[in-house]
RNA sequence: GGGCCCAUAGCUCAGCCUGGUUAGAGCGCAUCCCUGAUAAGGAUGAGGCCCCUGGUUCAAGUCCAGGUGGGCCCA
C-alpha cells in the first residue's frame, strides 16, 4: 500500500496535448501488444480487417470504420479474449493504376503499353508504399489500435498464390465460365467498368438522334416486301453491328402511308414519328417476328445465314421513345444480347477494337474513334436513302470517372463465377449471421443475394491478381494452375512474383498438341482479393492452415453501407463455394458521414473541415464518441459537424474530467491517500448516496454489457451521458461538503465518499475506455497506477483491466427509484423558484409535496433533508390531500376504455369531464360511478392536477409541489447571510486563493440588516469560508459590493494558518 | 426502372415495432440562477400542418396504400 496522498489535477487541461502524451505512454509500454497477448491464446475473438485502398489520405468514413474496429476489439479485450489486429491493404485495381497513370502522364493503355507493363506495375507497388505512411499516422492519432508491422497486402506472392488457390477451389467445381458481357467500357481506361464506376460521372451532353428506315425483304403476314421499318437510335455508331430489329409482341403497331411508302411504327409512337399520316395496317408486336430486312450498312451481308437481320422479340421493348422498333447490337446492348440469345441468335458481331476505334471490317470508317465516326455514319446512311430525320439530343450520358472519355457500352469476353448456382445455399447461410442493423442484413442484402447473378470476376487490366488460366490457342484447352509449385511442375519456372508481367512471360506446352499454352490476359476484379482475404491472408493453405482454421469465420468485422454489394457479398460467395461456411457472425453496418452542408464530402469542394484539424483541435476521444453515437452506427447518413464534436467535448469529457479533477482537488486538499481509502466502509455501510450512485453504476454496466453483446453500438453512448450527469449533477452536488470535512475524530463518511468516488470515477474510466480510449487512460495512470507500491503487479493501462461487470449485490431498484422521484420533486422545486422569483439562496419555510401515490410519499419523505438541502427550505412535507392546493381534473383513460366501449368512448369521455368535483372525489376514492350507461371506476380515468390560483404549485404526474414563500425576519437575515457567503467567496475566488487558504474578513455598513446577519450567522459565515476572524470596521478600503442595493465594503487577507 | 433506408422544433435526432387525446431530448436563441468543480454547471421560456393525399380505426406522428423529396445499392 502507498501512503502518497493524490495529486490535484487541475481543470483545464489540453485535450489533444493529453492525448499525444497518452500515446507516447502506449509506446513506451507496448501497451498494445500487451493487450493482446495479455489474454489466452485459446480465447481467441477473431477480427477481419476490411482492406482499404491506399489511394489519397484517409476520410471520415474511413475513420469511422477505424473506430468502430477499435471500440469492439478494446471491449472483447476487456472481457479476456485475446483480438489479434491485422491491418489489410487493398493494393491492387484501378484506383491505384489512375493515381499512377496520372503521375505518369499516361494515357490509356495504349501508353501504358509503351511505357512497359513492367515498369508500370513496379510503378504501382511504389505508389502503395508511399501512401501507406499517411495512414499509419492518422490511425495511430485516432487512437486504433492495430498491427501495422503484421499486416497484409494483397499485392505479397504468399497473398496471390492464395488467390490462385481459391481460384482454383471454384475451378474444381465447376464454378468458374467465361462468356460476353455488355458492359460499360472506358475505352480512355481501355476496360469494362462496373456499374457502380459507370454511375459516378454522368453529364449532360447533346447527342445525335437518328430516325433510319430498314427495308423489307420479302412479305410476311401483314408486312409486305418494300414496306419499311422505323427505327430510332441515338448512338448511330452502332449500326454496323445491327444484327436485329427487336418488338414488343403485345405492343400495337401500325403502317402508315408517307408518299407511297409503308412504314411500321408503334401505334402509339406513328403520330410523333409521321404526324398526320394515313394508317393503312395495324397488327400486333407478335405478327411482325421473322421479317427480313436490309440491315443499315452492308458489311456483314454473309451473318443473314446464320439467321441475322429479322424481327425478333423483346419484352423490354417499350414505347416510351423512338419508334417502338428497336435496333439490336449485341455488341453494345446488354439487352440487346439477351434478346439475340433469347431468339437463337447466338452470333457476336463487334467492329470496335479496345480502344472504340472501328476495324478493318467498316472500311468506311476503320481507325476512327466511334463518336467521331457518327456524323460520317450518319452521310453514308443519307446516301443509302435511310436516313428519315436528323435531331439532337439533350440527355445525361455516362462518362469515364477516371479519364473522363464518354463510356460505351460494349461486350467484352468475361470470366464468370456461377453465383446464380449457388446463391439459395447463400440465403440460407445469411440468415445466420447477425447484423447490426438487422435490416441491412435481413432486407437489403437478403434481397440482393435473392437476385444475385453471376458475378464477373475478370478485368482487362494490368494491376491485380491474375486469372491464372492457360490456353492453347490451338485446341483452346485451359489448365488453371493453383500454386507456384504446380507452374513450376508445370513449366520448370518458379516465380517469386505474380504480378502479370512476370507471369505471362511464363508458358508451357499443351498436353493435347504439345504448342505452348500461355496465361489468359485478364486480371481479376479487386473484389476478389478482397474476398479471398480470410484464407489469402494466412497464406492458407500453402501454410497457417491451423491459424486460419481458428479464425475462420470471423466473429467481427465492419464495414460501411456501400459494402453490401462489396466486401460482404465477396466474402460470402467465395466462403459459400469454397467452405460452405459463412466468413463472419456478425456484422456492423455504418452509414455514409456527408458534409455539414448535407452533400457528399468533397476535396474538390473543400465542404468539410480536414480530419487532421479536427483531431488536434479537438482530440481523438471526442471526435470518437461524437461518431459511435450518431446515426451512423445505425447505418443512416450522418452530416458531420464541428460543433457536434465540439458538444461531446462538453457533455462527456469535460464532466468526466471536472469530477475527476474535484477528486484530486479535495483529496490533496485532505492529504487522503490509498491506505484512506482501503479503511473505509463496505459499500453496503455507506451513506444513502454512495449506494445509491453505486447502483446506479452497476446498473449502466449492466446496460452496456448487453448492448457491447449485442454491438448496437449506438446504445452505448446515450446511458453513459446520463450516468454522467447523476454523478455530477447529483452524486457529487449533494455530495460536496462530505469532501471538505476538516479532519477530525470519525472520518468514516468523508472517506467512505471519496472511496465511493474513487471507485466510481475508476471503474466508469473502465467502462467508457473503448470508446473514449485517452481520457479513461490518464484517469487510471493518475487515479491507479501512479498509487501503486512500487513493485506491486497489475495493469499497466486502463485497456489491460478486465471489462466490469454489474455486481447485483450492489444493486437496489427501490434506491434508484427513490432517488427518481427526489430529482423530480426537486426539479419541481427548482422550477417554481424560478418561476416566482424565489432565489434559492433565500431560505424559505416549507415545501410540500402533495400525491396519493404512497410508494411516492416514503420515497419522499425518507429523503426529506435532501431536497430540504438541495432547495433550501427549512421543511419537506408530505401530504396526502391534493385538494388543498390543486384542482383535480379527470379524462377518460382511451387506452383502458376504448378497446372496452368502442364507438362509445368519446360519449363517456364527454361526460367524464364534465363531472363534478365530488363526482370525481368518489370516483377517486373507491367508487364505481355510471357514466353514460358505462360503468366506470378510478383506474379507468387519468387524473391531472391543475395548481389554484393563488398558490405556488407545480405538478407533474402524480404529485404536486407547494412552496410556503412567507420569509419571516429570521429567514430574511439568513438569506442575506447566504448572500454575504456567497460574496466573501467570489473575493476569494477573485483574489486567486486556494481552496484550502483561510482569511481573515474586515467589512463596513451602515445597514443594520448586514450587522444583523454577521452577528447572528457569524459561526457559519465564517466555517463557510474559512475565515478565522470577522471584524466591523467603521470605514475601510475593500471592495465596493452592492448587496440587492445595499453598499458594503468587504476586504479579505490570507492569514497563516496558526494565527486560527 | 427495382430493392432497402430516411423525412418530427431554426439545427441534430428520440418516439413508430406493440395506435390512446398535452409529441420529447440536445444544440442554438431569450430570460434568469447557482457556484468551496469556476475558461464549468443549472433552471425557465419561446419555438411543431410530426413531408403530402387517401384509407383502416372509437382513436393515426405511430398501421396500410399512393405520391413528393433525399440517401445507399443495383439496373
Amino acid at each position: 500500500m502507498t501512503g502518497r496522498a493524490f495529486k490535484r489535477i487541475p481543470p483545464n487541461v489540453s485535450f489533444p496535448a493529453l492525448e499525444e502524451r497518452v500515446l507516447d505512454l502506449w509506446d513506451e509500454i507496448d501497451a498494445f501488444p500487451v493487450s493482446v497477448g495479455l489474454r489466452p491464446a485459446e480465447s481467441e475473438y477473431t477480427f477481419y480487417d476490411g482492406p482499404p485502398f491506399p489511394t489519397g489520405s484517409p476520410h471520415y468514413g474511413n475513420l469511422l470504420a477505424g473506430v468502430i474496429k477499435d471500440v469492439v476489439p478494446r471491449y472483447w479485450t476487456m472481457r479476456g479474449h485475446r483480438v489479434v489486429r491485422r491491418f489489410g491493404w487493398d493494393t491492387h485495381g484501378l484506383p491505384i493504376e489512375m493515381e499512377v497513370q496520372q503521375k505518369l502522364g499516361l494515357n490509356g493503355p495504349r501508353d501504358v503499353a509503351e511505357y512497359g507493363i513492367d515498369r508500370f506495375n513496379e510503378a504501382c507497388r511504389a505508389q502503395v508504399e508511399t501512401n501507406t505512411e499517411t495512414w499509419e499516422r492518422i490511425t495511430r492519432r485516432i487512437g486504433r489500435w492495430v498491427d501495422f508491422e503484421d499486416d497484409y497486402k494483397t499485392m505479397d506472392i504468399e497473398f496471390m498464390e492464395s488467390v490462385w488457390w481459391v481460384f482454383k477451389q471454384l475451378w474444381a467445381r465447376d464454378l468458374v465460365y467465361k462468356d460476353f458481357k455488355v458492359l460499360p467500357y472506358s475505352w480512355g481506361a481501355s476496360t469494362p467498368l462496373s456499374n457502380f464506376e459507370a454511375n459516378l460521372d454522368y453529364r449532360d451532353v447533346d447527342d445525335p438522334a437518328i430516325t433510319v428506315r430498314l427495308r423489307v425483304l420479302k412479305s410476311h403476314g401483314p408486312v409486305r416486301e418494300g414496306d419499311y421499318l422505323t427505327i430510332w437510335t441515338t448512338t448511330p455508331w452502332t449500326l454496323p453491328g445491327n444484327l436485329a430489329v427487336a418488338v414488343g409482341e403485345d405492343i400495337p403497331y401500325v403502317a402508315v402511308k408517307v408518299d407511297d411508302h409503308r412504314y411500321w411504327v408503334a401505334a402509339e409512337l406513328a403520330d410523333q414519328v409521321w404526324p398526320g399520316a394515313d394508317q393503312v395496317a395495324a397488327t400486333a408486336g407478335r405478327d411482325l417476328l421473322g421479317v427480313h430486312y436490309d440491315p443499315p450498312f452492308d458489311y456483314f451481308e454473309e451473318l443473314r445465314d446464320q439467321g441475322a437481320f429479322r424481327v425478333i422479340s423483346s419484352p423490354d421493348v417499350t414505347t416510351d421513345e423512338g419508334t417502338g422498333l428497336v435496333h439490336m447490337a449485341p455488341a453494345y446492348g446488354e439487352a440487346d444480347f439477351y434478346a439475340l440469345q433469347e431468339n437463337g441468335i447466338g452470333l457476336m458481331l463487334d467492329p470496335v477494337d479496345l480502344e472504340a476505334r472501328f476495324t478493318d471490317d467498316v472500311p468506311d470508317v476503320a481507325g476512327m474513334y466511334v463518336k467521331d465516326a457518327d456524323p460520317l455514319l450518319m452521310d453514308l446512311l443519307k446516301r443509302r436513302g435511310l436516313l428519315l430525320r436528323r435531331e439532337q439530343i439533350h440527355h445525361s450520358y455516362p462518362f469515364c470517372y477516371r479519364t473522363g472519355t464518354p463510356l460505351i457500352y460494349k461486350a467484352i469476353p468475361t470470366w464468370f463465377v456461377r453465383v446464380e448456382r449457388f446463391k439459395d445455399r447463400m440465403v440460407a447461410l445469411n440468415e445466420t449471421i447477425h447484423w447490426v442493423p438487422d435490416y441491412v442484413g435481413t432486407k437489403r442484402f437478403g434481397n440482393w443475394l435473392e437476385n444475385a447473378r453471376d458475378w464477373a470476376i475478370s478485368r482487362n487490366r494490368y494491376w491485380g491478381s491474375c486469372i491464372p488460366v492457360w490456353e492453347c490457342g490451338e485446341t483452346k484447352h485451359a489448365v488453371c494452375v493453383g500454386s507456384v509449385d504446380e507452374l513450376e511442375q508445370l513449366s520448370g519456372v518458379r516465380l517469386e512474383d505474380l504480378h502479370k508481367h512476370i507471369v505471362d512471360e511464363v508458358t508451357f506446352p499443351c498436353p493435347e498438341c504439345g504448342r505452348l499454352m500461355s496465361r489468359v490476359p485478364e486480371v481479376l476484379d479487386v473484389w476478389f482479393d478482397s474476398g479471398s482475404m480470410p484464407y489469402a491472408q494466412h497464406h492458407y493453405p500453402f501454410e497457417g492452415s491451423e491459424t486460419f482454421e481458428r479464425k475462420f469465420p470471423a466473429d467481427f468485422i465492419a464495414e460501411g453501407l456501400d459494402q453490401t454489394r462489396g466486401w460482404f457479398y465477396t466474402l460470402l460467395v467465395l466462403a459459400a463455394a469454397v467452405f460452405d461456411d459463412v466468413p463472419f457472425r456478425n456484422c456492423v453496418v455504418n452509414g455514409l458521414i456527408l458534409s455539414e452542408d448535407g452533400r457528399k464530402m468533397s476535396k474538390s469542394l473543400k465542404n468539410y473541415p480536414d480530419p487532421m484539424d479536427i483531431l488536434s483541435s479537438y482530440g481523438a476521444d471526442p471526435l470518437r464518441a461524437y461518431l459511435i453515437n450518431s446515426p451512423l452506427l445505425r447505418a443512416e447518413p450522418l452530416r458531420f459537424s464541428e460543433a457536434g464534436v465540439r458538444e461531446v467535448t462538453r457533455t462527456v469529457i469535460l464532466p468526466l474530467w471536472n469530477a475527476f479533477s474535484f477528486f484530486t482537488t479535495y483529496a490533496e486538499a485532505d492529504g487522503i491517500t490509498m491506505d484512506d481509502l482501503e479503511k473505509a466502509p463496505k459499500a453496503a455501510d455507506r451513506s444513502e448516496l454512495d449506494r445509491w450512485v453505486l447502483s446506479v453504476l452497476q446498473s449502466l454496466i449492466a446496460t452496456v454489457n448487453q448492448q457491447m453483446e449485442g454491438y448496437y453500438l449506438y446504445s452505448v453512448v446515450p446511458p453513459m451521458i446520463e450516468f454522467i450527469d447523476h454523478l455530477t449533477n447529483w452524486y457529487i452536488r449533494r455530495s460536496r461538503r462530505r469532501f471538505w470535512r476538516t479532519r477530525s475524530g470519525d472520518d468514516t463518511d468523508k472517506i467512505a465518499a471519496f472511496a465511493t468516488l474513487y471507485e466510481v470515477l475508476v471503474t466508469f474510466s473502465k467502462v467508457i475506455a473503448p470508446v473514449l480510449p485517452f481520457v479513461t487512460e490518464e484517469l487510471y495512470q493518475r487515479m491507479v497506477i501512479d498509487h501503486r507500491p512500487a513493485g506491486a503487479g497489475g495493469p499497466l493501462s486502463v485497456h489491460h483491466t478486465d471489462y466490469p461487470e454489474p455486481r447485483p449485490e450492489l444493486i437496489s431498484a427501490e434506491l434508484e427509484t427513490d432517488m427518481r422521484w427526489v430529482r423530480q420533486v426537486v426539479a419541481l422545486g427548482r422550477s417554481l423558484r424560478v418561476t416566482h422569483g424565489l432565489k434559492v439562496r433565500q431560505p424559505l419555510p416549507s415545501l410540500t409535496v402533495l400525491t396519493r401515490d404512497e410508494g411516492l410519499a416514503e420515497s419522499v419523505s425518507s429523503h426529506a433533508w435532501l431536497i430540504a438541502e438541495e432547495l433550501n427550505v427549512k421543511e419537506v412535507r408530505v401530504g396526502r390531500d391534493e385538494t388543498e392546493l390543486v384542482d383535480l381534473k379527470i379524462k377518460a383513460d382511451f387506452k383502458r376504455l376504448g378497446p372496452r366501449l368502442g364507438a362509445d368512448v368519446k360519449t363517456v369521455a364527454t361526460a367524464l369531464e364534465r363531472l363534478d368535483g365530488e363526482s370525481i372525489q368518489a370516483l377517486l376514492a373507491g367508487a364505481a360511478t355510471e357514466v353514460a350507461g358505462h360503468e366506470i371506476t378510478s383506474e379507468d380515468v387519468i387524473v391531472r392536477r391543475v395548481p389554484k390560483k393563488g398558490v405556488v404549485v407545480a405538478t407533474q404526474g402524480p404529485f404536486s409541489v407547494a412552496i410556503d414563500t412567507a420569509v419571516t425576519r429570521a429567514l430574511e437575515i439568513e438569506g442575506i447571510a447566504r448572500e454575504l457567503i456567497n460574496r466573501i467567496q467570489q473575493l476569494r475566488r477573485d483574489g486567486g486563493f486556494e481552496v484550502t487558504d483561510r482569511i481573515r474578513v474586515k467589512w463596513s455598513s451602515e445597514s443594520e440588516q448586514i450587522a444583523v446577519a454577521f452577528a447572528t450567522h457569524e459561526q457559519v459565515i465564517a466555517a463557510e469560508v474559512l475565515a478565522g476572524a470577522i471584524t466591523r470596521e467603521p470605514k475601510i478600503t475593500g471592495i465596493q459590493i452592492d448587496l440587492d442595493g445595499t453598499p458594503l465594503s468587504i476586504a479579505i487577507a490570507r492569514v497563516e494558518q496558526e494565527v486560527l
